[in-house]
DNA sequence: GTTAGCACTCTCATGGTGCGAGTGCCAACC
DNA sequence: GGTTGGCACTCGCACCATGAGAGTGCTAAC
C-alpha cells in the first residue's frame, strides 16, 4: 500500500505516450475497460502485449491509469486525462469541412444577434455529440444608448432601453395622468439627451439635478428612475441566461445510465451562483479552459469535464461557450470546436464595438 | 381471454368509485402496486379485505385498474385516471396559502413582461413537484406598435421592433452609406407614421407605394424591407420559446430511473412541430387540457402526463401554461394549479390589453 | 529489453431456490 | 345476497452457487 501511488514521476518516454493516448481512445469510443490485447490488435504499437502490460504497469504506478478490479483492463484517471490533455491543447484544429459549415449557418443569423448564443450552443453540441453551452456576452457594465417609450394605454406605458453593449430591455410604466403618445416621446427625447452613453451611477446623478418640485419634470423623473433601476438591475444581474442544448447527448453515455449524476449535473447547471463564478473565471483567464472531473469548482460536476473558452471584448462585455460531456470525452474535438465557436462569436461582437 | 377487456361498463358505485379513488391516491405517492391489505389499512373503508379484492376485480374487469403479474396489487390504467381526472376536474382550487405566495412572486415582476412565463415556469415546477411549462403568448399575427433604429458604428445601426403584442424584436442593419444617428431618427420617425399599427402584408403594401428610384428613400425603403421580413417572420414562427422547468423533478421519479423514456420525452420537448400542433390544440380548446399517457399527441410522450391550460386572448394572442410529470401525478393539484397560474396569466395579459 | 506461457483473480451472466406479498375462490355468516 | 375469514396458489424478487471469460502479473527463455 505504501508505494502505491507515485504521482508526477518524471515525463514519460514516448512508447508509454503512444500507450497512454492509445488506452484514452480506446475507452473514449468503447466506454469500457481496455486491455493489452486490444492495444496491441487496434494500434500498430509493434511490440507485444507483454511489453504492453508492464508499460501500463508503469502508467498505473504514476496515477495516470487505474484499475476497477484485477481481472479487468485499465481506465484513465483524471491525472491521465489532464497529461493527455496538456499534450494536444495547442494541435487540433477543426476540420475545414466542419468550419465552413458552421459560418454557413452563422450568416443565416448574422443580423439577429439574439439568436447567435443559441446557435452557438446548437452547433457545439450537434459536432461534438455532448452538450453545447452559452452565454450572452455580458456586459461589464451597462452604458444606456438609447430608450423608448411607447403608449400602451391611458394609463400604462413600455420603456424599452437599448445598451451600447447591444443588449435590449423592456419594462412596463403605470402613469400616474392619461398621458399621450407625443408627450411620451417628447420625454423620451429629453431623457435621450440627457442620458446617452451614461451608466447607471452616472444617469442618477444627472437626474438628481433635475427639480424634484417642479410638475414638469414629474414624469422625466419617475421614467429616469425606472432607467437607473434597469441599468443597475442589469450590472447586478448574474449571468442573464445559459443557453444550452444535447444535453440529450450526454444522458445518452452509458456512464449516466443510472441518472442519479446526472441529475446532480443538471442542478448544478441551474445554480447559477455557480455557473457566475465559472463563468468570470474562463472569462478572467482570457484562454481555453478545461476542466475535467473533480477539477471542476463545483462537487456535482465531479462525473462530467467541461471545454470552456471566452469570447468578446475584455473589460467591456464578455461571455463563454463551450460544451459539458463525461470525463470520458473526445478532448482533441471538443477543443477544436470550441476554439472555432468562440473564434467566430469573436467576429460577431467585434462587429458591434467596429 | 375473450371477456378480458369490459370496458365503459356504466357507471360505477359509490363504493367503487371511492376505492377507485383509494387505489389511485396510494399510487401515486407509493409508485408501487397496491393490495387490498394496504387500502383497508390506510383509508377507512369500512369493508374487509377481501370485499375490496372483488371490488378491485369489478374495476380492472371494466379496464380501470390492471395487474402487473398475478401476486402483485393493482396498478390505475390510462381509463382508470381518465375516469377519475373526470370526476375531480371542476373542484380543486389551490390552497389560498399558495395563491398568495404565487400572487406575491408574480407582483415583483409585474412589469416586466419578459420574466413572466419563465415564472410561470418555475413556479408551477416547485408547486406541483413535476415540471412546469410555459409559452409566451404569441401574437395571432404580429402589428407594428413602433420601431427604432440605433446607430452602432458609421454602417452599422440596430433595428428595434416593438409589437402592439408586446413583444419586442432586434435586428442588425447594414448601411451603403455611412449614416449618423440623426438621419436614422428621421427615418425612424417617417417609418412610424406610415407604419404604425399594421402587419406584415399591409406593410408591404404601404411601402410598394414609395418611388423606387427616388435615392431620398432608398434607406427608408431598404429599412422597410426588413420592417416586413421580421413582421413576417414574426407570425410565421411556430412558438417562440419553451420555458420548462424543474425537469429534474420529472427525472427523479422512479418509473424514470432508467433513462431512456426520458430521454424520447425531452426529445419531444425540443420538437418544435409537436409542441406547435399541441399547443394550438389546447389554445384553440380554451379549456383546461389533460393528456394522460398515451392520449398524448406523440408516441414519445406516452409514459407522461401533461395538464395544459391556455392562457391569453381569443383571436390575438395566446399562449400555454402547464405542467408534465409521470401519468402517476397528482392530477388535483396540477390541475388547480394549472389553473390558477393561467388566471394569472390572464389578468397580466389582459393589462396590455386594457 | 522483449516475448510466450501460465497460473491466478475477479466480474458477470446463468440458473436454481425460498420467501413473501397478494390474489382468487369457497364456505360460513349476518 | 352481500360480506367475511380462511386457504391454496402464483409469481416476482432477492439470494446464492457455479462456470466461463477476460485480463492481469510473474517467470523463464530469447
Amino acid at each position: 500500500m505504501v508505494r502505491r501511488v507515485r504521482r508526477s514521476s518524471g515525463p514519460l518516454d514516448l512508447r508509454s505516450q503512444a500507450i497512454l493516448r492509445a488506452v484514452i481512445e480506446e475507452y473514449v469510443t468503447s466506454a469500457a475497460p481496455v486491455g493489452s490485447h486490444a492495444l496491441v490488435d487496434r494500434y500498430r504499437l509493434g511490440v507485444s502485449s507483454a511489453t504492453v502490460r508492464s508499460v501500463l504497469a508503469e502508467l498505473e504506478a504514476a496515477g495516470l491509469l487505474m484499475h476497477p478490479h484485477t481481472s479487468a483492463g485499465r481506465v484513465p484517471t483524471e491525472q491521465g486525462y489532464r497529461y493527455y490533455v496538456e499534450s494536444i491543447v495547442d494541435s487540433v484544429p477543426l476540420p475545414p469541412v466542419e468550419q465552413l459549415m458552421i459560418r454557413h449557418q452563422f450568416g443565416q443569423v448574422e443580423y439577429a444577434s439574439e439568436h447567435w448564443f443559441r446557435l452557438a450552443a446548437t452547433t457545439l453540441a450537434s459536432v461534438t455529440r455532448a452538450a453545447g453551452l452559452a452565454t450572452p456576452a455580458k456586459p461589464t457594465s451597462a452604458h444606456l444608448r438609447r430608450l423608448d417609450l411607447v403608449s400602451i394605454s391611458d394609463r400604462l406605458a413600455s420603456l424599452i432601453l437599448v445598451l451600447r453593449e447591444g443588449a435590449l430591455r423592456q419594462v412596463l410604466i403605470t402613469l400616474d395622468h392619461p398621458t399621450e403618445q407625443d408627450e411620451l416621446s417628447a420625454v423620451a427625447n429629453r431623457l435621450n439627451d440627457l442620458l446617452d452613453g451614461r451608466t447607471g451611477l452616472e444617469a442618477e446623478r444627472i437626474l438628481g439635478g433635475l427639480d424634484a418640485e417642479d410638475p414638469a419634470t414629474a414624469l422625466p423623473r419617475k421614467v429616469g428612475e425606472r432607467v437607473v433601476r434597469a441599468l443597475q438591475e442589469f450590472d447586478g444581474a448574474a449571468i442573464e441566461e445559459l443557453f444550452s442544448d444535447g444535453l440529450l447527448n450526454v444522458m445518452a453515455a452509458p456512464e449516466f445510465a443510472q441518472s442519479e449524476k446526472l441529475r446532480r449535473v443538471f442542478a448544478a447547471l441551474e445554480n447559477r451562483a455557480y455557473l457566475a463564478k465559472l463563468i468570470s473565471g474562463v472569462a478572467l483567464s482570457g484562454r481555453i479552459c478545461v476542466f475535467i472531473g473533480s477539477e471542476n469548482p463545483a462537487e456535482e460536476m465531479a462525473d462530467v469535464s467541461l471545454v470552456l473558452a471566452p469570447y468578446g471584448q475584455p473589460g467591456r462585455a464578455v461571455g463563454v461557450v463551450g460544451v459539458l460531456g463525461p470525463t470520458r470525452m473526445a478532448y482533441p474535438q471538443a477543443i477544436g470546436t470550441v476554439r472555432f465557436v468562440s473564434g467566430l462569436m469573436n467576429e460577431l461582437i467585434d462587429h458591434l464595438y467596429a
